[in-house]
DNA sequence: ATGCCAAGCATCGCTTGA
């Protein structure tokens, strides 16, 4: 008889999560890792070298971890519970001169995790605009190659993209945001329609969900979010998953990030 | 048009984020 572990089958609970700070953060993550209890999680904005990343305390915590940081901005991380991330990529390809910690990927139990970091892309328009939309063509060709391989691929992260109006609070103040423009939104529909699933609007296609309140302007009381991160998942995934969370009860608490983790459960 | 919050890095202000 097979254990549980060894079954194909398995349940597997992936999550993303902008922590804004990892060290700063770090009582607050093991908390939450430890109710909780995701198998793999994506990190981004760990503002923190690769020398000062806490791998013991997450070690500690029974996750091993992958992370590519910088110093003081960006920085993406792959944790795993049961094994160790198999790093297969530690940048996206199509700049090797970009020097910005934004993407890192990993094998973890037969599933390909892209943990991303899309660049925010304010002012627009401007140099940091251009960026985004250039980092964001090398996202989709890379994704293009990951959906021809065949395999089971999430692309987990801050995509710094609210896709459409009803992801995102009744308002006029973000409509000249680098996050709503419509070249921005557009790149973002050329990437779905590659063939990737928006796991959270799949089995919540019409409600009002956000992952990101504002520090400012009691955006958090007001609930006055965005939804910016998101879970891709390929084809073969698609048809495993069962669930799909914000827990938006995390961004509540004293000292939290301002993004909330958003997780999804595939059987 | 401006400040509003928060973190990091470096001082008691600047930069960046979204």
């Amino acid at each position: 008889m097979l254990s549980q572990r060894q079954t194909p089958t398995a349940s597997m609970k992936i999550a993303t999560y902008n922590i804004n700070g990892i060290n700063g953060r770090l009582p607050r993550l093991l908390e939450w890792l430890h109710e909780s209890e995701p198998d793999v999680v994506c990190l981004q904005e760990l503002k923190t070298s690769d020398a000062t990343f806490p791998a013991e305390a997450l070690r500690e915590a029974g996750y091993h971890a992958a992370w590519r940081g910088q110093r003081a901005y960006n920085g993406v991380a792959i944790l795993a519970r049961h094994a160790e991330p198999v790093v297969t990529r530690r940048g996206l390809p199509g700049d090797v001169a970009d020097p910005e910690s934004r993407y890192l990927e990993a094998a973890v139990e037969g599933v390909l995790i892209a943990c991303l970091y899309l660049p925010n892309g304010n002012p627009q328009p401007g140099p940091k605009f251009d960026y985004k939309l250039a980092w964001f063509e090398r996202l989709i060709t890379h994704a293009q190659g990951l959906l021809d391989s065949g395999a089971p691929v999430v692309l987990a992260g801050d995509f710094n993209v609210v896709p459409t109006d009803a992801d995102i609070y009744a308002t006029r103040s973000w409509l000249d945001d680098a996050l709503l423009q419509p070249e921005s939104r557009a790149a973002f529909a050329r990437l779905l329609e590659q063939g990737w699933t928006d796991a959270v609007r799949r089995l919540h296609p019409t409600a009002p969900i956000y992952t990101y309140w504002d520090y400012k302007r009691n955006r958090w009381q007001r609930d006055a979010g965005l939804r910016i991160d998101h879970l891709l998942l390929s084809p073969s995934l698609a048809q495993r998953l069962k669930r799909a969370e914000v827990e938006k009860a995390v961004r509540g608490r004293e000292g939290a990030s301002d993004h909330a983790p958003v997780w999804i459960e595939l059987r």
